[in-house]
Parts: C-alpha cells; sequence; structure tokens
DNA sequence: TATTTTCATTTGTCTGACATTTAATGTTTG
DNA sequence: CAAACATTAAATGTCAGACAAATGAAAATA
C-alpha cells in the first residue's frame, strides 16, 4: 500500500483513489483483506475518521464490503453484474430526469440498443427467455392491468429479448437504456386499441425470435419503434397542453 | 426531511437512502442546500459522524457536493453527463477486468452496439464530427505511432462515431463497452499489416458517414468487427501459448 | 464610499472513549 | 474425552467534544 503525497485538498479522497488504485491494478485479489483502520490510519498518517470516510467511499461503490469481529475488516469485494446493474439503473434514471431528456431521444436510445441486439437473441436465446416473453404477453393481454403493471411486464419483456443475446456486457449496457426510459413511459395512458397493438408486435417479435428469423424481429422492431414514439409524442402533447406554463 | 425507522442495521446506509430518495423525488432541486451536519444529526438523532459518512456516501455517487464556511454545506447537485461517464466507464472497466470477460464477448458487444448507432451517425453527423475522424484516421496513419496510441486514437475515432448520432442517451450507454474494451485492446500487438487494414476501414466508415451512406457504413463496420476479433484472438492465443501455467 | 476587520457559521480533521460483533481461546462439566 | 459454556481479543460502529480552516456577511474604519 502506497503512501500519500502532502497534497492539501481532500485526504479522504486521495486515500480512496490511493486504495482503489491497489485493488484496480490486481494487487489485490478478491476477499482480500485490507490493513485494519487503526494500521491504515498510521500508513497514512491521517487519523482513524479520515480513513473511515476514505473506506465509505469505497464501500458505496461496492469495492469492499465491511464486517465487524474478531477476523473482521475490510475486504476486497468482487463487483458482481447485480451490483453493477443497479447501481446503472439508479444513474441512468437519475441522469434522464435531472437533465430533462425528452422522450423521443430515450426511445430512440432504447430502440436502437435493442435493435442491436435482437439478431444475436434470435440466434441464441434459450427455451427459457423465450417462454419469459410469451409469459409477458400473456400478462400483457391481461384485462384491468393498471398501466404501470403493464409498464413493468413491458421491461420484463424487453429485458428477456435483451438477455437473450447471452452477452452480459450487451445485458449490462443496455439495462441502463431500458429501465432508465420507463419513468418516461410510465407517463402515458395506454387505452385497449394501444395494448393491443402493443401485444400483437410482441408477438411478432417472439414468433420471430423463436423461428430465429433476425430480420423479421428487426422488422417488428422497428415498428414497435415508430408506435412507441408515436404515443409518447401524443402524451407529451396532452401534458404540454394540460399544464401550459 | 422524513426520519429514521429505528431499525438495527447501518444507520448510515438508511441516512444515505432517506436524503438520496428526497432528491429523486424532486421534492429538491438541484443547487437546494441540505441543512447542516448538526441539524442533520439533530434530525435524524444520530451523531455529526454519522451523518457525515452518509453525506460522504451521496458525494461517492456525484449527488453532492459540500462547500466550506458561512454559507456553505451540503447542495444538490446536478449529475452531469461528464461525471455519469467517468463513473460509467471506471465501472464498465472494473467490471470486465474482474469477471474476465473474454475478448469475444467485449468485442461483439461493442461492435453491436456501435452498429447501432451508425445509421444515425450517417444522417446527423456535424462537420466537427466528421473533422475528429479524419483527423484520428490520419494519426493511425502515423509511422512509429505506439501501439498504446493507436489504441487511444482507435478509442477517439469511435467515439467521435458515436457522438455522431447526436444522442447523448447512446453516447451514454456506448461510453462504457468502447472504453471498457480498451484494456483488452492493448494486448494486441499490431503490425503494419493490421493498422493497414484498420485505417483502410475506417476511412470507409468515414466516407460513408459523410456521404449519409449508412449501408455502406454498417457494411465497413460488419468488416471491421471481425477483423478486430480475428486479432484478438490470435493475440490471445499467442498469450495463452506463452504463458501456459 | 471604499476598504479592512471582525465574526458567526459550516465543513474538515483529530482524539479518545465506549458499544457491538465475532472468532478464537480457555474452562467447566457430563 | 468431548461438548457446552464463558472469557477474551480484535475489529468495526457510534458517539461526544474539540479545534482548524474556509468563507461570506456584517461591522468598523479610513
Amino acid at each position: 500500500m502506497k503512501i500519500d503525497p502532502k497534497s492539501k485538498a481532500d485526504l479522504p479522497a486521495q486515500i480512496a483513489k490511493a486504495i482503489r488504485d491497489s485493488i484496480i491494478s490486481g494487487d489485490m485479489d478478491v476477499d482480500a483483506r485490507l490493513p485494519s483502520e487503526t494500521e491504515l490510519s498510521e500508513q497514512f498518517d491521517v487519523s482513524r475518521s479520515t480513513v473511515r470516510e476514505a473506506l465509505k467511499r469505497l464501500a458505496a461503490q461496492n469495492l469492499i464490503r465491511t464486517q465487524r469481529g474478531a477476523t473482521g475488516g475490510a475486504f476486497v469485494r468482487r463487483l458482481s453484474y447485480q451490483d453493477a446493474y443497479a447501481n446503472h439503473i439508479t444513474t441512468s434514471t437519475l441522469l434522464l430526469s435531472m437533465n430533462a431528456v425528452d422522450f423521443e431521444t430515450a426511445c430512440e436510445a432504447r430502440f436502437a440498443l435493442e435493435r442491436a441486439c435482437a439478431p444475436l437473441s434470435a440466434k441464441r436465446r434459450t427455451p427459457d427467455q423465450l417462454a419469459t416473453m410469451r409469459a409477458e404477453i400473456h400478462r400483457q393481454g391481461q384485462p384491468g392491468l393498471s398501466d404501470e403493471s403493464f409498464c413493468d411486464s413491458d421491461v420484463a419483456f424487453h429485458r428477456a429479448l435483451v438477455d437473450g443475446a447471452e452477452n452480459p456486457v450487451l445485458s449490462y449496457q443496455l439495462a441502463g437504456a431500458v429501465e432508465a426510459m420507463q419513468p418516461l413511459m410510465n407517463m402515458i395512458t395506454f387505452t385497449q386499441r394501444n395494448r393491443d397493438m402493443i401485444v400483437s408486435l410482441h408477438s411478432r417479435i417472439a414468433d420471430a425470435i423463436e423461428t430465429h428469423a433476425a430480420d423479421q424481429a428487426d422488422a417488428a422492431l422497428a415498428e414497435l419503434t415508430s408506435y412507441t414514439l408515436e404515443l409518447g409524442q401524443q402524451a407529451m402533447a396532452a401534458r404540454a397542453a394540460k399544464a401550459p406554463e
């Protein structure tokens, strides 16, 4: 573990960086134990509280976990896809809402990325993923389903489609785009006719995926893209008319 | 600001969550000032250090910034694309290295996503972005360029391509895939013949983007995909042969 | 009025203490 | 001898109080 230059600014950040670097560089294996807080405070020549703040930062990024007790301490944590997912999704959602990304932009991004997955998904999808897609389609057809549940199911459907590509990197990057759009989708009121249309497009996609027909999946996705865009624009227009300001 | 349930576990995490929720929900505007640490410690009925740990977590996620002095305090921060980018890239890189994602998977994801961008980029690219692409191509042709610089330039080229889609959501999601692959790309030794081939493919892409020819851009990207994959597999094979372990 | 000084407020850091958790160690007991 | 129980040591978690440093605003002064 390296020492710290006697710089002025933000001690905890410097210490966190030093530790993070030594984790990233591979000096420390997964589940390796860091020196205790007291030891670290001696090494870096700062107080224990300062070290603790640094460790808290790393914990917030899921880089370490801490454990109490005799054999406890801070341990290097394997960054799991699950943790990274969760983080990625909240950040993406926040980014969209705080920067007021419009519906069109988010929609375009989402479907462009999904269409990138579709050919791979048509090639590799497991029966399991196909079954999930079918189940969600069935759920979407249920009468009396709330708009929110419909959106949830929509996300689940598309997630299964993306996971069908069997590429965790793709799934990870796409999760951000798909899930972050949900708040925007939730603004839409889906009429029965809207839902029928979406369900039929979903069915066409599932059929295409089932028969490994990449081009048909792409065509259906293209239609779904423009249809969703249309619905979104109507919803945004209605919203704008209601609250003119 | 809500109070905390008297649960046992991890006070700072609970407090951080409470504050984060009230930021995300939109109760607090950007640049709004949170109560001082002392006030928060009274509201939540914990010590100041506990509040500080919670605030540090939020700061690590770029949700707040702190300022010293009379009118200082913790302020809600607008999550900028730049901050989110940086975070996204380091997380993606870490995820790939810690979970030993193989070259093929990363490569497939990257180019699948890029091909999703290409049609949009062909439609919208600015002269500026095109100029960047040309400049990087020129740089890649320079004799005596190190492999690392060549990779850097490669990333810059593809970044310009992606940015050409003029969709910040796409740029954001793609940055993770493109940049995270760089460590893997850096393992490749590029011969002169390799570079010539790549430069010529880059030129074809730039030409297609310039003339708004989406299909030609896609074709060139497809070729680049398989060529990169080939190079990567050779490099991995060579590496495996060298260190059989 | 313009400049300087003072001051109150807030975060940053340090110190020391005690609480809590946990595994290892020691001790007792059947 | 072995199992159950008690003790202990080490580590993180939390608290309280102090002082340092920064910083803007108010007050004093030229």
